[in-house]
DNA sequence: CGAAGTTTTGACATCGTTCAAACAACGTGG
DNA sequence: CCACGTTGTTTGAACGATGTCAAAACTTCG
Protein backbone atom coordinates (compact mmCIF):
# COMPACT_ATOMS: atom_id res chain seq x y z
CA UNK A 1 0.00 0.00 0.00
CA UNK A 2 1.57 2.89 -1.09
CA UNK A 3 0.49 5.72 1.13
CA UNK A 4 2.66 9.50 0.37
CA UNK A 5 3.27 11.44 3.59
CA UNK A 6 1.45 14.75 3.23
CA UNK A 7 4.59 16.44 4.80
CA UNK A 8 6.74 15.50 2.32
CA UNK A 9 4.96 15.10 -0.72
CA UNK A 10 5.45 17.76 -3.87
CA UNK A 11 2.42 19.63 -4.42
CA UNK A 12 0.33 16.85 -3.21
CA UNK A 13 -2.68 17.94 -5.58
CA UNK A 14 -3.25 20.05 -8.15
CA UNK A 15 -2.48 23.97 -7.80
CA UNK A 16 -5.58 25.82 -7.49
CA UNK A 17 -4.80 29.33 -6.55
CA UNK A 18 -7.35 30.94 -3.67
CA UNK A 19 -7.68 34.45 -4.33
CA UNK A 20 -8.59 35.78 -1.05
CA UNK A 21 -6.38 38.78 -1.21
CA UNK A 22 -5.77 41.47 -4.33
CA UNK A 23 -4.18 40.07 -7.27
CA UNK A 24 -0.40 40.98 -7.50
CA UNK A 25 0.45 44.33 -9.15
CA UNK A 26 2.30 45.34 -12.10
CA UNK A 27 5.75 43.80 -12.26
CA UNK A 28 5.56 39.90 -12.57
CA UNK A 29 5.16 37.66 -9.84
CA UNK A 30 8.42 35.65 -8.82
CA UNK A 31 8.11 32.02 -7.93
CA UNK A 32 9.60 30.32 -5.51
CA UNK A 33 9.69 26.59 -3.95
CA UNK A 34 10.68 25.95 -0.16
CA UNK A 35 11.72 22.57 0.99
CA UNK A 36 10.23 21.06 4.62
CA UNK A 37 12.30 22.90 7.34
CA UNK A 38 13.62 25.79 5.32
CA UNK A 39 13.73 29.22 6.51
CA UNK A 40 12.20 31.85 4.04
CA UNK A 41 14.78 35.00 2.84
CA UNK A 42 16.57 35.02 6.01
CA UNK A 43 19.37 36.94 4.02
CA UNK A 44 17.08 39.66 2.37
CA UNK A 45 18.04 43.00 2.31
CA UNK A 46 14.95 44.77 1.91
CA UNK A 47 11.28 43.64 3.85
CA UNK A 48 9.23 40.93 1.68
CA UNK A 49 5.89 39.83 1.36
CA UNK A 50 5.29 36.62 0.59
CA UNK A 51 1.92 35.21 -1.10
CA UNK A 52 1.93 31.47 -0.64
CA UNK A 53 0.23 29.53 -3.90
CA UNK A 54 0.54 25.92 -2.36
CA UNK A 55 1.82 24.51 1.31
CA UNK A 56 2.03 25.97 4.39
CA UNK A 57 4.07 28.81 6.26
CA UNK A 58 5.28 28.73 9.60
CA UNK A 59 5.72 32.42 11.53
CA UNK A 60 8.01 31.75 14.05
CA UNK A 61 10.27 33.62 16.80
CA UNK A 62 12.65 31.99 19.08
CA UNK A 63 13.05 32.62 22.17
CA UNK A 64 16.57 32.95 23.90
CA UNK A 65 16.63 29.17 25.42
CA UNK A 66 15.31 26.94 23.01
CA UNK A 67 11.51 27.79 23.57
CA UNK A 68 9.54 28.74 19.82
CA UNK A 69 6.74 30.13 19.59
CA UNK A 70 4.54 30.12 16.33
CA UNK A 71 2.46 33.15 16.35
CA UNK A 72 0.82 32.40 12.83
CA UNK A 73 0.19 29.23 9.73
CA UNK A 74 -0.46 30.47 6.64
CA UNK A 75 -1.86 28.50 3.96
CA UNK A 76 -2.52 29.22 0.24
CA UNK A 77 -4.12 32.59 -1.02
CA UNK A 78 -2.72 34.09 2.38
CA UNK A 79 0.28 36.53 2.59
CA UNK A 80 2.84 37.34 4.97
CA UNK A 81 5.07 39.84 5.82
CA UNK A 82 8.59 39.44 6.69
CA UNK A 83 9.92 42.09 8.75
CA UNK A 84 13.09 42.28 10.06
CA UNK A 85 12.85 42.25 13.87
CA UNK A 86 14.54 44.50 16.67
CA UNK A 87 14.90 41.53 19.19
CA UNK A 88 14.10 38.14 19.64
CA UNK A 89 15.10 36.64 16.41
CA UNK A 90 11.94 35.60 14.18
CA UNK A 91 11.61 33.93 11.06
CA UNK A 92 9.38 32.57 8.49
CA UNK A 93 9.77 28.27 8.06
CA UNK A 94 7.94 26.05 5.65
CA UNK A 95 6.29 23.22 7.16
CA UNK A 96 5.85 21.26 4.08
CA UNK A 97 6.99 21.83 0.01
CA UNK A 98 6.06 24.89 -0.36
CA UNK A 99 5.38 27.16 -3.89
CA UNK A 100 5.34 31.07 -2.60
CA UNK A 101 5.17 34.35 -4.57
CA UNK A 102 7.57 36.49 -4.12
CA UNK A 103 6.65 39.63 -3.99
CA UNK A 104 7.90 43.78 -2.79
CA UNK A 105 5.48 45.61 -0.60
CA UNK A 106 6.63 49.24 -2.16
CA UNK A 107 5.40 47.72 -5.31
CA UNK A 108 2.27 46.22 -3.77
CA UNK A 109 1.17 48.34 -1.26
CA UNK A 110 -2.68 47.87 -1.23
CA UNK A 111 -1.58 43.94 -0.46
CA UNK A 112 0.99 44.79 1.69
CA UNK A 113 -1.88 46.53 3.88
CA UNK A 114 -4.07 43.90 3.98
CA UNK A 115 -1.84 41.82 5.04
CA UNK A 116 -0.95 43.91 7.63
CA UNK A 117 -4.47 44.15 8.88
CA UNK A 118 -5.00 40.36 8.45
CA UNK A 119 -2.08 39.41 10.36
CA UNK A 120 -3.29 41.71 13.21
CA UNK A 121 -6.14 40.72 13.38
CA UNK A 122 -5.75 36.80 13.46
CA UNK A 123 -2.47 37.50 16.10
CA UNK A 124 -4.92 39.20 18.18
CA UNK A 125 -7.02 36.36 17.73
CA UNK A 126 -3.92 34.43 18.65
CA UNK A 127 -3.07 35.79 21.67
CA UNK A 128 -6.54 35.84 23.27
CA UNK A 129 -6.24 31.69 22.43
CA UNK A 130 -2.85 31.46 24.22
CA UNK A 131 -3.87 34.03 27.43
CA UNK A 132 -6.90 33.22 28.32
CA UNK A 133 -8.33 29.09 26.74
CA UNK A 134 -7.63 25.59 28.14
CA UNK A 135 -5.68 23.10 26.21
CA UNK A 136 -9.29 21.47 24.50
CA UNK A 137 -10.54 25.06 23.34
CA UNK A 138 -7.22 25.82 22.02
CA UNK A 139 -6.54 22.38 19.65
CA UNK A 140 -10.50 22.77 18.62
CA UNK A 141 -9.75 26.42 17.67
CA UNK A 142 -6.45 25.34 15.92
CA UNK A 143 -8.09 22.47 13.90
CA UNK A 144 -10.69 24.43 12.67
CA UNK A 145 -8.92 27.21 11.59
CA UNK A 146 -6.56 24.72 9.91
CA UNK A 147 -9.22 23.01 8.24
CA UNK A 148 -10.76 26.66 6.84
CA UNK A 149 -7.08 27.10 5.60
CA UNK A 150 -6.19 23.72 4.32
CA UNK A 151 -9.28 21.82 3.14
CA UNK A 152 -9.20 18.34 1.54
CA UNK A 153 -12.17 16.18 -0.12
CA UNK A 154 -15.01 16.06 2.15
CA UNK A 155 -15.22 12.29 3.24
CA UNK A 156 -18.75 11.07 3.97
CA UNK A 157 -19.67 14.74 4.14
CA UNK A 158 -17.16 15.50 6.96
CA UNK A 159 -14.80 17.80 6.12
CA UNK A 160 -11.20 16.58 5.88
CA UNK A 161 -7.86 18.46 6.59
CA UNK A 162 -4.34 17.76 5.67
CA UNK A 163 -2.39 18.70 8.88
CA UNK A 164 1.51 19.84 8.17
CA UNK A 165 1.98 20.70 11.36
CA UNK A 166 3.41 17.78 13.71
CA UNK A 167 2.74 17.49 17.25
CA UNK A 168 5.89 19.61 18.37
CA UNK A 169 4.51 22.43 15.53
CA UNK A 170 1.09 22.36 17.14
CA UNK A 171 2.44 22.57 20.54
CA UNK A 172 4.69 25.78 19.48
CA UNK A 173 1.67 27.77 17.97
CA UNK A 174 -0.70 26.81 20.47
CA UNK A 175 1.44 27.50 23.67
CA UNK A 176 1.42 23.63 25.31
CA UNK A 177 3.45 20.38 25.00
CA UNK A 178 3.94 18.20 22.35
CA UNK A 179 2.53 15.00 25.03
CA UNK A 180 -0.51 17.79 25.77
CA UNK A 181 -1.35 17.99 22.43
CA UNK A 182 -1.41 14.40 21.59
CA UNK A 183 -3.07 13.30 24.13
CA UNK A 184 -5.63 16.30 23.41
CA UNK A 185 -6.11 15.04 19.88
CA UNK A 186 -6.72 11.59 21.33
CA UNK A 187 -9.29 12.55 23.76
CA UNK A 188 -11.04 14.07 20.99
CA UNK A 189 -10.46 11.66 18.12
CA UNK A 190 -12.19 8.91 21.61
CA UNK A 191 -15.04 11.42 21.65
CA UNK A 192 -15.66 11.06 18.25
CA UNK A 193 -14.91 14.50 16.94
CA UNK A 194 -12.11 13.52 14.99
CA UNK A 195 -10.85 10.92 13.08
CA UNK A 196 -7.62 9.91 12.09
CA UNK A 197 -5.51 6.94 11.19
CA UNK A 198 -2.27 8.74 9.52
CA UNK A 199 -1.49 11.38 12.10
CA UNK A 200 -1.21 13.98 9.23
CA UNK A 201 -4.55 13.68 7.94
CA UNK A 202 -7.52 14.44 9.89
CA UNK A 203 -11.27 14.72 9.47
CA UNK A 204 -13.68 16.65 11.55
CA UNK A 205 -16.62 14.07 12.33
CA UNK A 206 -18.40 16.73 13.75
CA UNK A 207 -17.48 19.46 13.09
CA UNK A 208 -20.81 21.55 15.31
CA UNK A 209 -18.76 19.69 18.43
CA UNK A 210 -15.84 20.79 17.82
CA UNK A 211 -17.52 24.47 17.45
CA UNK A 212 -18.67 24.40 20.59
CA UNK A 213 -15.81 23.25 22.22
CA UNK A 214 -13.37 25.89 21.04
CA UNK A 215 -15.29 28.46 22.26
CA UNK A 216 -15.50 27.27 26.06
CA UNK A 217 -18.00 24.03 26.43
CA UNK A 218 -16.08 21.42 27.84
CA UNK A 219 -16.17 17.79 26.40
CA UNK A 220 -17.98 16.15 28.49
CA UNK A 221 -16.58 13.12 30.68
CA UNK A 222 -16.34 10.40 28.53
CA UNK A 223 -14.83 7.43 30.72
CA UNK A 224 -17.65 7.09 32.54
CA UNK A 225 -19.91 5.59 30.03
CA UNK A 226 -18.70 4.42 26.92
CA UNK A 227 -22.06 4.71 25.12
CA UNK A 228 -24.50 7.76 25.35
CA UNK A 229 -22.41 9.54 23.20
CA UNK A 230 -23.24 9.16 19.51
CA UNK A 231 -26.58 10.47 17.98
CA UNK B 1 -1.29 63.00 53.94
CA UNK B 2 -2.69 63.91 50.83
CA UNK B 3 -2.65 61.00 48.17
CA UNK B 4 -3.49 61.63 44.73
CA UNK B 5 -4.74 58.28 43.16
CA UNK B 6 -2.55 58.00 39.60
CA UNK B 7 -5.32 56.09 38.16
CA UNK B 8 -7.77 58.94 38.68
CA UNK B 9 -5.63 61.77 38.65
CA UNK B 10 -6.32 64.27 35.75
CA UNK B 11 -2.89 64.80 33.99
CA UNK B 12 -0.99 64.21 36.85
CA UNK B 13 2.42 65.99 35.60
CA UNK B 14 3.03 68.23 32.90
CA UNK B 15 2.30 67.50 29.26
CA UNK B 16 5.78 66.82 27.69
CA UNK B 17 4.43 65.11 24.30
CA UNK B 18 7.29 62.09 23.11
CA UNK B 19 7.05 61.96 19.39
CA UNK B 20 8.37 58.63 19.13
CA UNK B 21 6.30 58.17 15.35
CA UNK B 22 5.91 60.91 12.80
CA UNK B 23 4.37 64.21 13.39
CA UNK B 24 0.96 64.53 12.37
CA UNK B 25 0.10 65.28 8.61
CA UNK B 26 -1.92 68.12 6.99
CA UNK B 27 -5.05 68.47 8.83
CA UNK B 28 -5.78 70.40 12.35
CA UNK B 29 -4.42 67.63 15.15
CA UNK B 30 -8.33 66.80 16.98
CA UNK B 31 -7.56 66.43 20.37
CA UNK B 32 -9.93 64.04 22.50
CA UNK B 33 -9.94 63.36 26.55
CA UNK B 34 -11.49 60.03 27.71
CA UNK B 35 -12.14 59.34 31.29
CA UNK B 36 -10.82 55.68 32.90
CA UNK B 37 -13.20 53.31 31.82
CA UNK B 38 -14.25 54.52 28.71
CA UNK B 39 -14.16 53.03 25.44
CA UNK B 40 -12.52 54.52 22.44
CA UNK B 41 -14.63 55.49 19.30
CA UNK B 42 -17.18 52.33 19.57
CA UNK B 43 -19.49 54.43 16.74
CA UNK B 44 -16.89 55.77 14.84
CA UNK B 45 -18.13 54.47 11.02
CA UNK B 46 -14.63 55.11 9.30
CA UNK B 47 -11.01 53.46 10.88
CA UNK B 48 -9.57 55.59 13.06
CA UNK B 49 -6.37 56.37 14.35
CA UNK B 50 -5.36 57.84 17.60
CA UNK B 51 -2.13 58.62 19.21
CA UNK B 52 -1.59 58.90 22.62
CA UNK B 53 -0.76 62.12 24.08
CA UNK B 54 -0.87 61.40 27.91
CA UNK B 55 -2.62 58.53 29.96
CA UNK B 56 -3.05 55.01 28.81
CA UNK B 57 -5.22 52.92 26.47
CA UNK B 58 -5.80 49.39 26.43
CA UNK B 59 -6.82 47.27 23.59
CA UNK B 60 -9.03 44.67 24.51
CA UNK B 61 -10.66 41.73 23.32
CA UNK B 62 -13.76 39.74 24.83
CA UNK B 63 -14.14 35.91 24.42
CA UNK B 64 -17.90 35.04 24.06
CA UNK B 65 -17.82 34.32 27.68
CA UNK B 66 -16.56 36.87 30.28
CA UNK B 67 -12.94 35.78 29.62
CA UNK B 68 -11.10 39.33 28.64
CA UNK B 69 -7.45 39.49 26.47
CA UNK B 70 -5.77 42.57 26.69
CA UNK B 71 -3.24 42.29 23.62
CA UNK B 72 -1.71 45.74 24.30
CA UNK B 73 -1.08 48.64 26.26
CA UNK B 74 -0.64 51.90 24.92
CA UNK B 75 1.56 54.85 26.40
CA UNK B 76 2.31 58.58 25.33
CA UNK B 77 3.78 58.86 22.14
CA UNK B 78 2.51 55.30 20.40
CA UNK B 79 -0.31 55.64 18.43
CA UNK B 80 -3.19 52.88 18.00
CA UNK B 81 -5.59 51.91 15.15
CA UNK B 82 -8.83 51.15 15.74
CA UNK B 83 -9.91 47.78 13.24
CA UNK B 84 -13.37 47.23 13.15
CA UNK B 85 -13.37 43.30 14.29
CA UNK B 86 -15.07 40.97 12.01
CA UNK B 87 -15.37 38.18 14.92
CA UNK B 88 -14.62 38.56 18.93
CA UNK B 89 -15.88 42.05 19.70
CA UNK B 90 -12.87 44.13 20.54
CA UNK B 91 -12.59 47.73 22.24
CA UNK B 92 -9.40 50.17 23.22
CA UNK B 93 -10.36 51.33 26.71
CA UNK B 94 -9.01 54.12 29.05
CA UNK B 95 -7.21 53.14 32.22
CA UNK B 96 -6.76 56.48 33.31
CA UNK B 97 -7.21 60.07 31.77
CA UNK B 98 -6.58 59.77 28.75
CA UNK B 99 -5.82 62.59 26.09
CA UNK B 100 -5.28 61.17 21.96
CA UNK B 101 -4.58 62.69 18.92
CA UNK B 102 -7.27 61.53 16.60
CA UNK B 103 -6.53 60.92 12.92
CA UNK B 104 -7.37 59.91 9.91
CA UNK B 105 -5.22 56.64 8.80
CA UNK B 106 -6.11 57.70 4.75
CA UNK B 107 -4.32 61.35 5.58
CA UNK B 108 -1.78 59.79 7.35
CA UNK B 109 -0.53 56.89 5.94
CA UNK B 110 2.89 56.42 6.87
CA UNK B 111 2.10 56.94 10.51
CA UNK B 112 -1.01 54.57 9.56
CA UNK B 113 1.61 51.74 8.25
CA UNK B 114 3.86 52.54 10.73
CA UNK B 115 1.95 51.89 13.39
CA UNK B 116 0.75 48.38 12.00
CA UNK B 117 4.18 47.05 11.85
CA UNK B 118 4.55 48.45 15.22
CA UNK B 119 1.75 46.37 17.05
CA UNK B 120 2.52 43.46 14.84
CA UNK B 121 6.00 43.66 16.13
CA UNK B 122 4.73 43.79 20.08
CA UNK B 123 1.64 41.24 19.51
CA UNK B 124 4.05 38.96 18.05
CA UNK B 125 6.38 39.37 21.17
CA UNK B 126 3.95 39.23 23.54
CA UNK B 127 2.35 36.30 21.99
CA UNK B 128 5.46 34.23 22.78
CA UNK B 129 5.46 35.25 26.22
CA UNK B 130 1.40 34.19 26.66
CA UNK B 131 2.66 31.08 24.82
CA UNK B 132 5.73 30.44 26.15
CA UNK B 133 6.67 32.19 29.88
CA UNK B 134 5.82 31.77 33.05
CA UNK B 135 4.15 33.74 35.47
CA UNK B 136 7.31 35.45 37.15
CA UNK B 137 8.74 35.70 33.39
CA UNK B 138 5.43 37.75 32.46
CA UNK B 139 5.39 40.04 35.10
CA UNK B 140 8.63 41.24 34.83
CA UNK B 141 8.74 41.65 31.05
CA UNK B 142 5.47 43.29 31.61
CA UNK B 143 6.99 45.52 34.30
CA UNK B 144 9.77 46.54 31.91
CA UNK B 145 7.42 47.23 29.08
CA UNK B 146 5.35 49.51 31.41
CA UNK B 147 8.63 51.35 32.65
CA UNK B 148 9.70 52.28 29.09
CA UNK B 149 6.21 53.34 28.65
CA UNK B 150 5.49 54.95 31.60
CA UNK B 151 8.35 56.70 33.12
CA UNK B 152 8.32 58.89 36.09
CA UNK B 153 11.12 60.75 37.83
CA UNK B 154 14.12 58.30 39.10
CA UNK B 155 13.90 57.50 42.62
CA UNK B 156 17.70 57.76 44.47
CA UNK B 157 18.61 56.50 40.69
CA UNK B 158 16.02 53.36 40.07
CA UNK B 159 13.62 53.86 37.37
CA UNK B 160 9.91 54.47 38.96
CA UNK B 161 6.72 53.57 36.79
CA UNK B 162 2.79 54.88 36.93
CA UNK B 163 1.01 51.64 36.54
CA UNK B 164 -2.20 52.14 35.14
CA UNK B 165 -3.29 48.75 35.15
CA UNK B 166 -5.33 47.11 38.21
CA UNK B 167 -3.92 44.44 39.30
CA UNK B 168 -7.04 42.57 36.78
CA UNK B 169 -5.58 44.88 33.89
CA UNK B 170 -2.23 42.91 34.47
CA UNK B 171 -4.09 39.62 34.62
CA UNK B 172 -5.86 40.50 31.38
CA UNK B 173 -2.84 41.48 29.45
CA UNK B 174 -0.29 38.42 30.85
CA UNK B 175 -2.84 35.76 30.74
CA UNK B 176 -2.59 34.94 34.43
CA UNK B 177 -5.15 35.73 37.30
CA UNK B 178 -5.27 38.52 39.86
CA UNK B 179 -3.89 36.32 42.67
CA UNK B 180 -0.87 34.84 40.37
CA UNK B 181 -0.20 38.43 39.63
CA UNK B 182 0.07 39.72 43.17
CA UNK B 183 1.45 36.99 44.21
CA UNK B 184 4.38 37.82 41.68
CA UNK B 185 4.58 41.34 42.55
CA UNK B 186 5.32 40.56 46.17
CA UNK B 187 7.26 38.04 45.15
CA UNK B 188 9.52 40.44 43.42
CA UNK B 189 8.78 42.99 46.06
CA UNK B 190 9.99 40.61 48.81
CA UNK B 191 13.33 39.99 46.92
CA UNK B 192 14.48 43.35 46.69
CA UNK B 193 13.66 43.62 43.13
CA UNK B 194 10.66 46.63 43.44
CA UNK B 195 9.33 48.27 45.62
CA UNK B 196 5.80 49.94 46.02
CA UNK B 197 4.07 51.32 49.02
CA UNK B 198 1.14 52.37 46.65
CA UNK B 199 0.15 49.87 44.38
CA UNK B 200 0.34 52.33 41.51
CA UNK B 201 3.62 53.88 41.65
CA UNK B 202 6.19 51.20 41.41
CA UNK B 203 10.54 51.39 41.75
CA UNK B 204 12.70 48.80 40.00
CA UNK B 205 15.35 48.61 42.56
CA UNK B 206 17.17 46.31 41.06
CA UNK B 207 16.67 46.24 36.95
CA UNK B 208 19.24 44.25 35.74
CA UNK B 209 17.58 41.38 37.92
CA UNK B 210 14.11 41.96 36.07
CA UNK B 211 15.81 41.76 32.82
CA UNK B 212 17.53 38.49 33.94
CA UNK B 213 14.06 37.38 35.78
CA UNK B 214 12.71 38.68 32.35
CA UNK B 215 14.76 36.40 29.99
CA UNK B 216 14.24 33.10 31.76
CA UNK B 217 16.82 33.22 34.87
CA UNK B 218 14.49 31.70 37.71
CA UNK B 219 14.21 33.94 41.06
CA UNK B 220 16.01 31.27 43.63
CA UNK B 221 14.47 30.34 46.62
CA UNK B 222 14.44 33.08 49.08
CA UNK B 223 12.71 31.49 51.83
CA UNK B 224 15.37 29.58 53.10
CA UNK B 225 17.56 32.07 53.90
CA UNK B 226 16.43 35.54 54.82
CA UNK B 227 19.53 37.41 54.19
CA UNK B 228 22.32 36.75 51.61
CA UNK B 229 20.45 38.85 49.45
CA UNK B 230 21.59 42.12 48.61
CA UNK B 231 25.20 42.40 47.67
C1' DC C 1 -18.11 55.09 60.69
C1' DG C 2 -19.61 52.04 57.08
C1' DA C 3 -19.84 50.51 52.18
C1' DA C 4 -17.62 49.21 48.03
C1' DG C 5 -13.80 48.06 45.44
C1' DT C 6 -9.04 46.42 45.22
C1' DT C 7 -5.22 43.90 46.90
C1' DT C 8 -3.23 40.39 49.60
C1' DT C 9 -2.98 35.91 51.74
C1' DG C 10 -4.06 31.05 52.68
C1' DA C 11 -5.70 26.39 51.69
C1' DC C 12 -6.71 23.37 48.33
C1' DA C 13 -7.67 21.40 43.59
C1' DT C 14 -6.38 20.66 39.05
C1' DC C 15 -4.70 21.09 34.59
C1' DG C 16 -0.81 20.84 32.11
C1' DT C 17 4.06 19.82 32.39
C1' DT C 18 7.86 16.80 33.19
C1' DC C 19 10.10 12.60 32.96
C1' DA C 20 10.31 8.11 31.19
C1' DA C 21 9.38 4.57 28.16
C1' DA C 22 7.13 2.11 24.51
C1' DC C 23 5.59 2.32 19.95
C1' DA C 24 5.20 3.58 14.99
C1' DA C 25 6.82 5.34 10.62
C1' DC C 26 10.44 6.11 7.62
C1' DG C 27 14.99 6.10 5.49
C1' DT C 28 19.51 4.03 5.22
C1' DG C 29 22.93 0.80 4.57
C1' DG C 30 24.29 -3.90 4.86
C1' DC D 1 14.84 -7.91 2.60
C1' DC D 2 16.02 -6.93 7.20
C1' DA D 3 18.60 -4.57 11.09
C1' DC D 4 19.18 -0.26 12.66
C1' DG D 5 18.96 4.75 13.74
C1' DT D 6 16.20 8.68 13.69
C1' DT D 7 12.22 11.17 14.28
C1' DG D 8 7.52 11.64 15.53
C1' DT D 9 3.56 9.93 18.33
C1' DT D 10 1.37 7.89 22.20
C1' DT D 11 0.83 6.60 26.99
C1' DG D 12 1.61 6.40 32.04
C1' DA D 13 2.89 8.19 36.53
C1' DA D 14 4.20 11.88 39.51
C1' DC D 15 4.92 16.55 40.26
C1' DG D 16 4.23 21.32 40.51
C1' DA D 17 2.82 25.87 38.88
C1' DT D 18 -1.13 28.18 38.53
C1' DG D 19 -6.07 28.46 39.09
C1' DT D 20 -10.02 28.41 42.32
C1' DC D 21 -12.35 29.50 46.37
C1' DA D 22 -12.69 31.99 50.56
C1' DA D 23 -11.66 35.49 53.64
C1' DA D 24 -8.97 39.10 55.64
C1' DA D 25 -6.59 43.61 55.02
C1' DC D 26 -6.37 47.85 52.97
C1' DT D 27 -7.93 52.10 50.30
C1' DT D 28 -11.10 55.24 48.93
C1' DC D 29 -15.12 57.63 49.36
C1' DG D 30 -19.76 58.78 50.96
Amino acid sequence: MLHVNARQAMLPHPVLVKTGLKPVGAEKPFLQFIAPGDELGVSATSPRLYRVVEGCLADCRLLGDGRRQITDIVGPGRAIAQQPERDGSCAIKALTFTEVEVLDPAANPALASETAIDSLSRLARHAALLGRMNAAEKVANGLLDLAAQFPRKLRQGHPVLTLYLTRSDLADWLGLTVETVSRTLNQFKRAGVIDYSHAEIVTLSRPERLKEIAIGRPLAKLNSKPKGEHP
